[in-house]
DNA sequence: AGTAACAATGTTATAATATAACATTTATGA
DNA sequence: TCATAAATGTTATATTATAACATTGTTACT
């Protein structure tokens, strides 16, 4: 679990805090369910603080399964240019930290010329426990 | 537009010619609001349509989008390991197609001991027109 | 041709995911 | 302290997708 979360406001640390120590991805409506003790009683209020989480990197969206997962690694400029492993038995999620993808991306993108801005990967296979 | 759609059934090749014409991703409704002169009446058959279009490689999902695109490559053998570019102005998307995307990830999946299988990947920027 | 097996369809209902709209409260800074 | 912007609370609704089940169409085997 990480240290403080400044700057954050109580919703937004309230939705933080449970992805983060739940370590795997959570849905919106299993984030509005498990914060409900805490005061979370809307849909909106969950979106919100998924919003604003995402904006400011502390979170990502899994696209392909309507999850959303904190981000582990520490200082990640990923914001929304995102890449994870994710496990089709266990649906453990690995983010790519260190591949290098926005630049290889790039070179890609900027051969069929197109401006590369963000990207969004997605993994599926068999993590190590699994395979 | 393509030759003959041979082994579809009449709702696939509906939903699949809408998609082929339209040479942009569609979302389910519209396929839906778009076919209902053809006859077909329900969400149910348009996903149940997209499904197995999809499951045969004639079109794919674009996850960030919620919609579906008609496979533009012949002989497609991508089936559920795509890769897009995604014009975040005029929503073009073009299909990287000579990438070997496939060996690239497979080769990053190793070397973090996990078994790849699929991809979905999706690169945001700017089109040739728009940029 | 008859028929068993299976796939696709039609239909109704509902589940799951996400946003709109607007009044109120709280933080921020000149 | 006052103006402003941001966040919240609340209700309602829009959008995306699936469940369930009866019916019809296809296939292929005899």
């Amino acid at each position: 679990m990480k240290i403080t979360n400044q700057k954050l406001t109580r919703n937004q640390e309230i939705v933080l805090n449970l992805l983060e120590n739940s370590g795997e991805p959570l849905k919106a409506y299993t984030i509005l369910s498990d914060t409900q003790k805490k005061g979370i009683k809307a849909p909106t209020q969950v979106y919100r603080a998924l919003d604003k989480l995402i904006e400011i990197g502390k979170v990502h969206k899994i696209e392909s399964k309507n999850s959303y997962v904190a981000c582990n690694i520490s200082n990640c400029t990923a914001m929304t240019s995102t890449s994870f492993l994710i496990c089709e038995k266990c649906e453990k999620v690995t983010e790519l930290e260190k591949e290098n993808l926005k630049s290889f991306f790039g070179g890609i993108s900027e051969r069929l010329n197109f401006e590369y801005s963000d990207h969004n990967l997605e993994i599926f296979g068999f993590c190590n426990t699994c395979k």
